[in-house]
DNA sequence: AGGCATCCCGTTTTT
DNA sequence: CGGGATGCCT
């Protein structure tokens, strides 16, 4: 221990109170709360040198650092410091030494606000951070409370715990067991509404009849449960089940409820308003207090941030907090620290409309007639919009007269609905701006990511069939449907996992000597890297599995464009798994942490939607797609009714208050939906708007005939956008009126005369594996604007598709005849002369 | 077993 | 329109 922080009890979880400098309580919890007044005052009077975290923190964020003891929620608004006031409130309680870090129970939803706030809290209290092993999202604590408890749930404490893919095909199965047609009734709508009852804390039995009947004509609740006996026998769980069997224990073993309970001295919960009723099941047994004591929980949230109902989140949790937690002190955080009072003007009276809101309004100091309104932009259609935002991006990231400039890391684009992403993404690729996608498609969804972990799947745990049964003939073997189907059946009939069915298929005639020679020396290997499991590092064993199974060889031998990628992607899997402890390490940290770090060094301007922004903040915003049907979305409004209007609006206010200083909202007239183009009406959100607050902006002119960009000279050109007048005040001006006059009687026609990125389209379609490119880096960058810099029959190099010849030209578009990929359109600013 | 045609569907997403 | 899944045909 570092001998600053003397002070900090640090013990291991389950040591015994082995007298630390300053032992934390462990006797009734009314000594708590005397000790806690006393230690604060204490800690008051003292001229408090440990107590400098408390310094600089508002008179608010104070209270809410220092009412440690009942029931606290803070209601804190964007902007208002409501990580700083967790992260201190967790270091008041540890300085004060009224508990171990072992002792504090403190949940986030994502893996990504658990680092942070470890890190925050690392700051503040040193190494004793480490000591907080009960620091995590839900479902990482779930997964540690029930590898505990395992048989109490009927489970190993190996169990493996399904993704979604695993959990659709699982359900996909036992629906056509059930000789249900599973054209009527999807799988994925099934395993839907298996997570939604698991949300809820049903078992097979709770769910309500009208569910059961509402699937498979009334087999809902048989199929529930063959689908929970399903998981038993694969000794494995759904995210739903880390929560729920939790839940189950804690309600029927008394005396396991109780060991947590004492255990846990404090709990607070980030993002309370993202809570679903198990979450809250969860937190309220594991708060309980025998009856003079109350609850120490402390939850943080913003009521007008709650955006996840659609997914089960309960926003009623953070309403009704007073009356489930009697006697609770409520603290509102309304101080912004973020943005300017245009913006945070915009958003409360943008966020007033909705019902049934505690009622916060954020108010800031730092206010200036310099700043900037919230500008509103009128577009003809989504091709526009992208070309104004991209171009209005490169103004700004210039070098202004002081030489000052934007970086792209601080500019997002904050979309509705993915597909709203693409023409943005084509759009930079032919700018050469830098872009990165935050939210596609993840490194551990790759196929060969996933073949790769279903084989490290079945040697740690033999009983996961699901990994099994995708593996089994990869590469191929001549395993066919015939005999995957045999496999299984015999499986099924004796209880045992197909690994063990395999087994005893083999030693039998039954199969035909080709299938039964395969599954031979697929037995055979599995064997022999399970004994290999305990002795053999988990990067090597994986490396050695790769090589074995001839999955690697088969890559290798693929001529596809992308398989050199996959090899890339492998290695790189064996190079993670070389930093854990074991391969069974690596497939719990793969199960719950899903996402990928991205390059930070990579100056770009992030695209994602507005449910990944939630939390972030970026100097320039910009919200484009703001049309009835899009934003507010036309199924919030079918399936939600009144609240999913309420919801919409709250993503609406989410995305306003992710932007310090500029924010751009932008709505146009026509935008391609399915193919179609359609008219749209700009959204009722932008009536909802404060015209005090915000400015119409027009762009003079069209911006069609784009081109001619690399004359105008320097690398970027005069942009039309410096032409664009901004008309102060409000929507009386005539680009707004026009806008409206325009969403009737708008056609398609125009567009046929536009020329569209759709050449891109072809080379940045195929990019990456799965289609989307996740870091700007790996996009070309911008054509030279020379078209004849090429010539047919020259020899070039494309990022994607390797090397070939050029055989026909079209301007800057060219026909390349690729060694392995075959013949493609691509723009030559993707490709350079070999 | 693999390749091509056809059909269907099409928010938001974490763990 | 375009991706994915399914199904039929070779």
């Amino acid at each position: 221990m570092s001998d600053s922080s003397d002070d900090i009890p640090f013990f291991g979880d389950d040591l015994p109170a082995a007298t630390p400098a300053r032992p934390a309580p462990r006797s009734a919890g009314g000594g708590i709360a005397a000790r806690a007044l006393a230690a604060s005052n204490a800690a008051r009077q003292a001229s408090q040198p440990q107590a400098q975290y408390l310094s600089g923190l508002n008179p608010e964020q104070s209270d809410a650092v220092e009412s440690i003891e009942g029931p606290v929620l803070v209601l804190a608004g964007a902007g208002t410091g409501k990580t700083r006031v967790l992260t201190t409130r967790i270091a008041h309680i540890l300085n004060l030494g009224l508990a171990f870090p072992s002792q504090i129970l403190a949940v986030t939803f994502t893996n990504k606000a658990a680092r942070e706030m470890k890190e925050r809290i690392g700051v503040l209290v040193g190494n004793t951070v480490e000591g907080m092993p009960w620091l995590g999202t839900f479902h990482s604590i779930g997964v540690k409370l029930l590898r505990r408890h395992a048989e109490l749930a009927g489970l190993r404490s190996d169990f493996t715990i399904l993704d979604t893919d695993d959990v659709v095909r699982l359900v996909k199965q036992l629906i056509q067991a059930e000789g249900i047609d599973d054209k009527r009734w999807p799988a994925r709508q099934f395993a839907q509404m298996i997570d939604g009852w698991k949300n809820k804390g049903y078992a097979p039995a709770d769910i309500p009849e009208g569910d059961s009947r509402g699937f498979a004509n009334g087999k809902g609740r048989a199929l529930f449960a063959a689908y929970q006996a399903r998981l038993q026998t694969l000794n494995a769980c759904d995210f739903g089940d880390l929560l729920c069997h939790p839940i189950r224990i804690f309600r029927a073993h008394a005396d396991v409820l109780k060991e947590y309970q004492r255990k846990f001295r404090f709990i607070l919960v980030d993002e309370y308003q993202d809570t679903n009723s198990a979450q809250y099941m969860w937190l309220r047994l594991l708060a309980q207090r025998p009856a003079p004591e109350r609850p120490n929980i402390c939850c943080v949230g913003d009521d007008d941030q709650s955006i996840y109902g659609w997914r089960g989140a309960d926003v009623e949790n953070i309403l009704r907090f007073e009356k489930d937690f009697p006697g609770a002190k409520v603290i509102k955080l309304e101080r912004n620290y973020r943005s300017t009072e245009h913006i945070l003007g915009a958003a409360a009276h943008l966020i007033a409309h909705n019902e049934g809101r505690l009622g916060k309004t954020l108010f800031t100091e730092q206010s200036d007639p310099e700043h900037a309104k919230v500008q509103v932009h009128a577009g003809w259609d989504s091709e526009e919009e992208a070309r104004a935002i991209g171009e209005t991006i490169e103004q700004l990231q210039r070098p202004d007269r002081n030489g000052k400039r934007h970086d792209l890391n601080d500019m997002a684009i904050l979309v509705r609905a993915s597909f709203q992403m693409r023409e943005f993404e084509e759009r930079f690729v032919t700018l050469g701006l830098n872009y990165r996608v935050i939210g596609g498609p993840r490194f551990y969804e790759r196929q060969e990511i996933r073949d790769a972990m279903a084989f490290f799947r079945v040697v740690s745990q033999p009983a996961d069939d699901l990994a099994f049964e995708r593996i089994v003939n990869v590469p191929k073997r001549g395993l066919g449907d015939a005999t995957i189907r045999q496999l299984h059946d015999h499986a099924r009939g004796r209880g045992v996992p197909m690994l063990d069915a395999a087994r005893d298929l083999v030693a039998t005639d039954e199969l035909k000597p080709k299938a039964r020679k395969s599954l031979t020396d697929v037995v055979e290997m599995f064997t022999r890297w399970q004994a290999m499991m305990e002795t053999t590092p988990g990067h090597e064993l994986a490396e050695t599995i790769l090589d074995e199974s001839g999955y690697t060889e088969m890559w290798q031998n693929d001529r596809a464009a992308d398989a050199p990628t996959r090899l890339e992607n492998l290695k790189e899997l064996v190079q993670t798994i070389s930093t854990f402890e074991s391969l069974r390490a690596f497939l719990e940290h793969v199960a719950l942490v899903m996402d990928t770090e991205n390059n930070p060094d990579l100056d770009a301007v992030s695209i994602m939607t507005l449910h990944s922004a939630k939390g972030l903040e970026f100097e320039t915003v910009f919200l484009p797609g703001w049309e009835e049907g899009l934003f507010p979305h036309q199924r919030a409004l079918d399936e939600g009714g009144r609240s999913g209007l309420e919801e919409e609006r709250r993503l609406a206010y989410v995305g306003l208050t992710r932007a310090k200083r500029n924010c751009h909202i932008w709505f146009v007239s026509n935008r391609r939906i399915h193919g179609l183009w359609q008219s749209t009406l700009p959204s009722r959100f932008l009536d909802e708007l404060p015209e005090a607050h915000i400015e119409v902006a027009e762009a003079d002119g069209s911006y069609g005939g784009y081109g001619g960009r690399g004359q105008s000279g320097g690398p970027y050109g005069a942009s039309r956008f410096d032409r664009a007048e901004p008309f102060s005040g409000n929507y009386e001006t005539p680009g707004w009126k026009r806008a409206q006059a325009n969403k009737s009687d708008a056609t398609r026609d125009n567009w046929g005369t536009r020329s569209g990125p759709s050449v891109e389209r072809i080379a940045y379609g195929e990019s990456g594996p799965r289609g989307r490119t996740i870091d700007g880096e790996l996009v070309a960058r911008s054509a030279t604007d020379t078209p004849s810099a090429f010539s047919l029959g020259d020899r070039v190099f494309h990022m994607k598709f390797g090397n070939g010849n050029i055989s026909a030209i079209d301007g800057n578009k060219l026909t390349i005849d690729f060694d392995r990929a075959g013949q493609k359109r691509v723009l030559d600013g993707f490709v350079s002369r070999v």
